[in-house]
DNA sequence: GCCGTTTTCGGCCCGACTGTTTTCAGTCG
């Protein structure tokens, strides 16, 4: 859905993903009912810090602290007054930062110039990260920094508070903190004269609901979410209910969920809204009227419902979906047509009738493109190739027919081997491999050589019995130790079918010290995988320091394969790098790392980011029969 | 502040819900 806030206040903690002690992962079924506890300090940005001088680095900028930054001017400038569309000339770039494919810094190489060719950035913005980049700091941000008091930014995270109230705060009342705000409360008729009971109501539940509803959770999450209340909702007034579907980030299958919008056609609205804000996972209802609801859910899920007529169906699923951008880009394009374009139809500037779409494809026909999969729409170019009609095929999950990392009791699994071939069997899938870890991740249980050479009898009685109806792989997860090396000898690595290496300690190493680690590893002639590559688990780790520009290049210069981990923790490589991987020519592997035989389904999540990052079948191998895939690895080139 | 198959100047997506300054501004999506 398409949230004005959303290059705001929510997208903040979209940025640094909540943190949680999420305990090791042992069964990937485990996720589905994880909420990720509320943020901490740990997770703010240099930006969020303060004074960017002091906590500047000899590490580039990435993407998501420059945007955090250009969203922290947009908000200072909204307080302060400023001609909105210069708000919003910040807030665009921020978006576009956040959500590209290459790091910022990276396009820059030291010319302001480069900058420009990035959508949003213009010259003032293009000067100024020139000098953020050459100097670690940003006058102008410095200088509106100095303007307003320390600490009001942070009362724009009150819901119903925005950049006006706040300047009302400051100047009417002299508050500009958050506890100062909360001591006024106190006493409102004295400290806050003028402002309404229902006003002060509202202010003391939002201070306390902070973070709350900010929480971003992964998508798996919110999936399974959603289909339980649109489930109860069936359940409760089915009969009033034409067709329900998700909107918003999750029908985009972003990586991480902040609310859960839904849509829906019926003739009695007021029949279904009563439904929904009366389900039994509801805690309380942020708002109601003729043709929407809010209600936050026991587990701090935000959730809307809007209802609508069939007629408006297309115009409404299309509008819901989003992304912010993608709908500012329709309807500017709607609007040189002489169409203007909203939730509820098509209207004609000069007058005459509205025209109604029932049907999304009706909208996409009518902007003067083809239909654009939800997994696309992110102001990232889908518009002009749908112009085009060159959009690409985008790979589906029965395009898989192998999955090339997962594991058994043998070591941090919890099923053994056969069962896990049933669970692949059971999905469609025609081979697997079997990558239990090596012995160097002590807590997984690792293999030792001994272990192995027994794993791979057990191996070689079960192909046996399948009798090429079925293919298990003997294969490894390698650990790449701290120095780069691999903690498996050579002539043992040279007996699997297929060896893929990861990182799981050491991972706040530097840069530097991280990438040199991961190249040394990619160099090595056994090495034919290397999975997830970030390291990230979303809610609780951020992605390693890793250069994956210079990832991507030895991926081409040694022909080692990379990896998109489908867990809904991983999520690794994300969209954006799994498209800027394929752009540069190299093939890619989905996997599902299932610990169990019910965790093949977790390839579902890497096929929505790898369709997010616009990849088609033939950009990932284990689409391929494994007799074509194995010709592809490194081994046996 | 950005941007251009109407434009280098004059625009910049559209609507629901809330509270309250009862006709609309502020916030949000």
């Amino acid at each position: 859905m398409p949230r004005k806030r959303e290059i705001a206040k929510p997208k903040r903690s979209e940025r640094s993903p909540q943190r949680s002690p999420a305990a090791a992962r042992v069964d990937a079924d485990a996720n589905k009912s994880n909420i990720p506890a509320s943020d901490d300090a740990s997770s703010r940005t240099r930006v969020e810090q303060g004074n960017l001088r002091d906590a500047a680095s000899e590490r580039p900028w990435s993407n998501q602290e420059i945007a955090a930054l250009l969203d922290r001017i947009g908000d200072i400038l909204a307080i302060q007054g400023e001609n909105r569309f210069k708000i919003i000339a910040y807030q665009r770039a921020s978006d576009v930062i956040e959500h590209s494919s290459r790091g910022v810094q990276d396009v820059w190489q030291g010319d302001p110039a480069n900058l420009r060719a990035i959508p949003g950035v213009g010259e003032a913005i293009a000067d100024k990260l020139d000098e953020l980049f050459r100097t670690g700091q940003m006058s102008y941000y410095e200088k509106i920094r100095a303007q307003i008091p320390e600490g009001l930014v942070e009362l724009l995270q009150i819901p119903g508070v925005g950049p006006k109230t706040v300047a009302k705060f400051w100047k009417d009342f002299n508050i500009t903190t958050l506890d100062a705000l909360k001591a006024a409360l106190e006493n409102p008729e004295k400290n806050l004269p003028g402002i309404g009971d229902k006003t002060i109501e509202n202010l003391k539940q939002g201070i306390g609901t902070i973070g709350l509803h900010t929480t971003r959770v992964q998508l798996a999450t919110a999936v399974y979410f959603a289909d339980e209340l649109i489930a109860e909702l069936q359940k409760r007034a089915g009969a009033s209910i034409q067709k329900i579907s998700t909107g918003g980030s999750l029908r985009r299958l972003r990586p991480t969920i902040g609310d859960i919008d839904l849509l829906a056609v019926s003739n009695e609205p007021q029949l279904v809204l009563d439904a929904f804000v009366k389900l039994p996972q509801v805690r309380e209802v942020l708002a109601k009227g003729e043709s929407k609801a809010s209600v936050v859910a026991h587990n701090g899920m935000q959730a809307d419902l809007r209802v609508l007529e069939p007629k408006n169906w297309g115009t409404a699923l299309q509008y819901f979906t989003g992304s912010r951008e993608h709908n500012i880009r329709t309807r500017d394009i709607a609007l040189k047509k002489g169409l203007s374009l909203s939730e509820w139809s098509f209207a004609k500037l000069k007058g005459g009738r509205e025209i109604f779409c029932d049907t999304e494809e009706k909208v996409y026909e009518l902007l003067g493109m083809e239909w654009i999969p939800p997994e696309l729409r992110e102001a990232s170019g889908e518009i002009e190739a749908a112009q085009k009609h060159q959009l690409p095929k985008l790979i589906e999950l029965s395009d898989l027919k192998g999955d090339l990392q997962c594991h058994s009791r043998w070591s941090d699994g919890v099923a053994p081997i056969k069962a896990m071939v049933e669970g692949a069997r059971k999905r469609g899938l025609k081979y697997i491999a079997i990558t239990d870890h090596s012995k160097g991740l002590g807590v997984a249980n690792g293999l030792d050589e001994k272990r192995t050479r027994e794993q791979w009898k057990e191996i070689d009685r079960i192909n046996h019995e399948y009798d090429g109806a079925f293919r298990v792989l003997k294969s490894v997860e390698v650990e790449i130790r701290a120095d780069g090396t691999l903690d498996l000898p050579d002539d043992l690595l040279a007996g699997y079918d297929l060896v893929l290496a990861t990182t799981h300690s050491s991972l706040t190493q530097s840069r530097e010290k991280i990438t040199e680690r991961v190249l040394k590893a990619m160099h090595h002639p056994l090495v034919d995988i290397f999975g997830h590559p970030t390291g990230q688990l979303i809610g609780s780790r951020e992605p390693s320091a890793l250069d994956l520009e210079q990832v991507f290049r030895a991926a081409l210069e040694t022909g080692t394969i990379l990896e998109i981990d489908g867990t809904p923790e991983r999520m690794d490589l994300t969209d954006v790098n799994a498209r800027r991987a394929v752009e540069l020519g190299i093939p890619l592997v989905i996997d599902s790392d299932a610990h169990h035989p019910d965790g093949f389904d977790d390839l579902r999540w890497g096929i929505a980011m790898a369709r997010r990052g616009w990849i088609t079948k033939e950009n990932v191998l284990n689409t391929l029969e494994w007799d074509e895939l194995r010709k592809r690895l490194k081994r046996n080139l």
